[in-house]
DNA sequence: GGAAATCCTACCTACGGGGTAGGAATTGAC
DNA sequence: GTCAATTCCTACCCCGTAGGTAGGATTTCC
């Protein structure tokens, strides 16, 4: 039940680039963040990947939002960055099993998803959530 | 994003306890959930310190609740099995800063307490949730 | 062609979750 | 009073993985 860093740093970059038009690059984000850029490439990825950042390569390329910041839900990007660790707990998902406490971790999960989708980006960026 | 195994198994030997009147010892419970008993006694240590389950030591001994399931909320035990997991982010808890993601992970941590303390014992026991 | 960028692969390290082991302290039963 | 059943305490180990580093290959603009 802990947020990674690497979630945390995936918010902040994006909320970084909601405020931006052009593309920003790996080593800007270093200055604003603190974090190494190369770390960040690895985020930015997974970003990527999902659909949410574009990458453009190349001399004046870097990373921006592949949408409106208010078309972006939370849900979507820590689902992403935190990868396989939103499934419910284990038994459940891979067994199918049916323990006493299944149905308050698939509860628990189903409402994490609910919160995470009704903040969007925009929410973010602007300081309302 | 991940329950614990302890707090996993928990919750599994709290359900057990719930239908029991006469205390329950490690090892029965061993035999119920498969979990080596002195990995259980550990959980059952945190459990019996929060207040939840009391044991008695000695020849007939073993763990009880300490209150009626129905009592019980699994926030409360969540929180004490997750230890520190269950704070916000670090950088929120411990310096106070106030990134552009704190907010959000506030409203998701307060998110999660409410939908667990909404859940007793009782409801898992009965198989309500 | 060269500079600026992302992408790819590989590697390293520390830490904590998960578990084991052994014995000390407590308690009920005979 | 002794014995067996139990919890409590302390110490230890293993190992997966989060977190981070490094170096170069590839793409693209000027």
């Amino acid at each position: 039940m802990k947020i990674s860093s690497k979630t945390h740093y995936g918010v902040q970059i994006l909320s970084f680039l909601a405020v931006k038009t052009e593309p920003v690059s790996a080593k800007e984000l270093e200055k604003c963040t603190g974090v190494s850029s190369k770390y960040l490439e690895k985020v930015l990825k997974i970003l990527s990947d999902t659909g949410v950042v574009t990458a453009t390569r190349g001399a004046n390329g870097g990373y921006s939002l592949s949408r409106p910041a208010e078309e972006i839900k939370m849900g979507e990007v820590v689902r992403a960055l935190e990868e396989d660790n939103m499934e419910i707990i284990d038994c459940v998902a891979k067994s199918g099993c049916c323990c006493p406490s299944s149905k308050l971790w698939k509860k628990l999960f189903d409402g994490i998803n609910e919160i995470l989708d009704g903040v969007t980006l925009r929410d973010i960026s602007e300081g309302k959530v």
